[in-house]
DNA sequence: ATTATTTAGTTAACCGTTTAACCCCCCTAC
DNA sequence: GTAGGGGGGTTAAACGGTTAACTAAATAAT
């Protein structure tokens, strides 16, 4: 083990010489500099993060999970993860997933004040996370992963709702209807006015039974097209708060006879890797998760130096993909609706 | 901040007392303990890791992807790593995912040798990968997902191929070809040679022509099944040695004009989530990514104890999922056998 | 009764960096 | 001639634990 003491006699400098030429401080000369750097190389040397750790910071990130680590397993989490760890490397800072126990809150909070991170990013934030009030009490730096807390970033869902509307009004549509999200979920209001606000924007009135309550399972999605289907007015169109309900909601338009993209135009909101391969392949709206990781790094960086961003909160538009299942209204249905016009 | 001298001080005994009662060591009587534990509650006291770490290990494992951090997105990978987590989490070991840099060899033994992690779990390893050469020399607690250095841990791709052939084989099929897989994968010798030992094992011969050259991608899989389709003597059954082949392959024979898992029974490997979604859904072997993830932490742990584990490698075996890709040998094909045999 | 062992602690020397405070020398300004 | 001001370092005190070595008293063994 290699330590600076040894750098420094090896050099002919004192150890402070050898701290500053390695941190870029102090006035030292070329001439030095190079001689320290050249004992580093010779010896091998790799100062030791603890000690350094001990004064200053750890340049460590923590992130926290809800429940367990398999929402890691889940692909959205892998990504928005992925977008982290890029741009934490970036900085040079590593990402360290904290263990789990009993009470995730009270471990986060050992994690932070233990100095083994700097700031926590959490993800999956509940309403009331009893993760962000016992942060929030210690004064940790932290940003959540959804619209919860002081300092949070997320998928604009109500943009991502204005591409999805605007998308089917182009080819048509005027008898939307809507498959929300289990309203446990934090952004869940966020669907819903989002999709009147769409509708608004398009000058469309809401469908009588036009919302139907979802879930979060494949099962409710299928569940709640049924429902849309059996409307004495049905829609033309469908947009399913989330991909997995939308796989559902395809099983059912299936299981009625009907073709979806054509008898009836089906979207879903994530992009998770099954909605290419659906058939017809899903037209959905694409969550900007790497970014939303790489956001977060940024975010909690910024909060950690003090560096206080003028925003703390950051909501980052999503995309539209347009795939297979959604296509023009289904000319009879334009038959039946021209008379009115 | 708490240190231990105010919890010492608070408690009227020394630091070192403290240290003994918070590490479960020496001899210290119950009501001493007791006394001690009070003021750690009183004073909310949380030891610093730094510290902690300057002797001693640092509790944490190191995590090493292959080139960015965009492998994280693969929902793979993902599982592995939610199972390293999960079992790291088990044992009080927090993950830290490595900063990337151009060297990440050299930035793998920086972090090792720096203290921050204890050891190191190499994602992806190459043949010859520098990580793992770089950690060897410097005697760095290593263990990588795939079968390459010393200590690893991977799934038995074998066993899966055997699952696969015997699968197929009781459904009667018996002209049984593999679309191979990209042969810079480390584990790429594994598929055919499971696939032929599992044809010799089923009393198969192998088809003229009857392993494909693969690759990686959906397009391979694709060309990888014209190929065969085009055969004097094309076979009712193909495996494709992962999942995204079978992609390919199952558009390949649609285009052809004929249905998977009635004309053609098609196979794929890995378990990707799209499998499921296919139109049919995609029989297929799993693999236990989850607990690859698992063993390589167990392994590590092992490692790093000196508890020298009697194995240093594990093949975990996959498990066959049997959807409706996959049927019986079309009737046509088995008219055609008859007389043969 | 004396010695050996165990129990219940204490003392203080580390661990490897960082950094505030100083020092010395040479140069410049007045 | 002397005060003032850098440049180019050095010294040593933190940082907050751990732990080897030691002590003192109580208990056990001879």
């Amino acid at each position: 083990m290699v330590t600076i003491r040894q750098v420094a006699a090896h050099a002919g400098v004192s150890t402070a010489t050898v701290s500053y030429v390695l941190n870029g401080l102090g006035s030292i000369p070329a001439e030095t500099r190079a001689r320290v750097m050249e004992s580093v190389t010779a010896l091998d040397y790799q100062p030791r993060h603890a000690a350094r750790a001990m004064r200053g910071r750890s340049h460590t990130l923590g992130v926290s999970m809800a429940s367990g680590y398999d929402r890691l397993a889940d692909p959205a989490t892998a990504e928005i993860l992925a977008g982290m760890a890029q741009a934490a490397s970036l900085q040079g800072l590593a990402l360290l997933l904290i263990p789990m126990s009993d009470d995730i809150a009270k471990s986060c909070v050992a994690v932070a004040r233990s100095g083994q991170v700097d700031g926590i990013i959490v993800c999956d934030p509940q309403p009331e996370d009893p993760r962000l009030t016992a942060l929030h009490q210690a004064e940790i730096a932290c940003v959540s992963i959804g619209p919860q807390g002081d300092t949070w970033v997320t998928s604009d869902i109500r943009v991502g709702m204005n591409l999805a509307v605007a998308h089917l009004v182009g080819l048509g549509h005027r008898q939307i209807a809507l498959i929300a999200p289990d309203f446990a979920l934090a952004a869940s209001d966020w669907y819903v006015d989002g999709f009147l606000a769409a509708l608004a924007d398009a000058q469309l009135e809401l469908l009588d039974g036009g919302i139907v309550a979802g879930g979060r399972r494949e099962a409710d999605g299928e569940a709640a097209m049924d429902e849309l289907l059996a409307l004495p007015e049905p829609p033309t169109a469908v947009i399913a708060a989330s991909d997995e309900l939308a796989y559902g909601a395809m099983r059912a338009v299936r299981d009625a006879g009907l073709v979806v993209g054509r008898d009836v135009s089906l979207m879903g909101f994530d992009d998770l890797p099954p909605a290419a391969y659906l058939q017809p392949p899903l037209t959905t709206i694409r969550q900007p998760r790497v970014a939303i990781g790489v956001a977060a790094v940024q975010l909690l960086v910024a909060q950690i130096g003090h560096t206080n961003p003028a925003e703390s909160t950051q909501s980052l538009a999503p995309t539209l993909l347009v795939r297979g299942s959604t296509g023009l209204v289904p000319p009879t249905v334009i038959a039946h609706l021209s008379p009115d016009k």
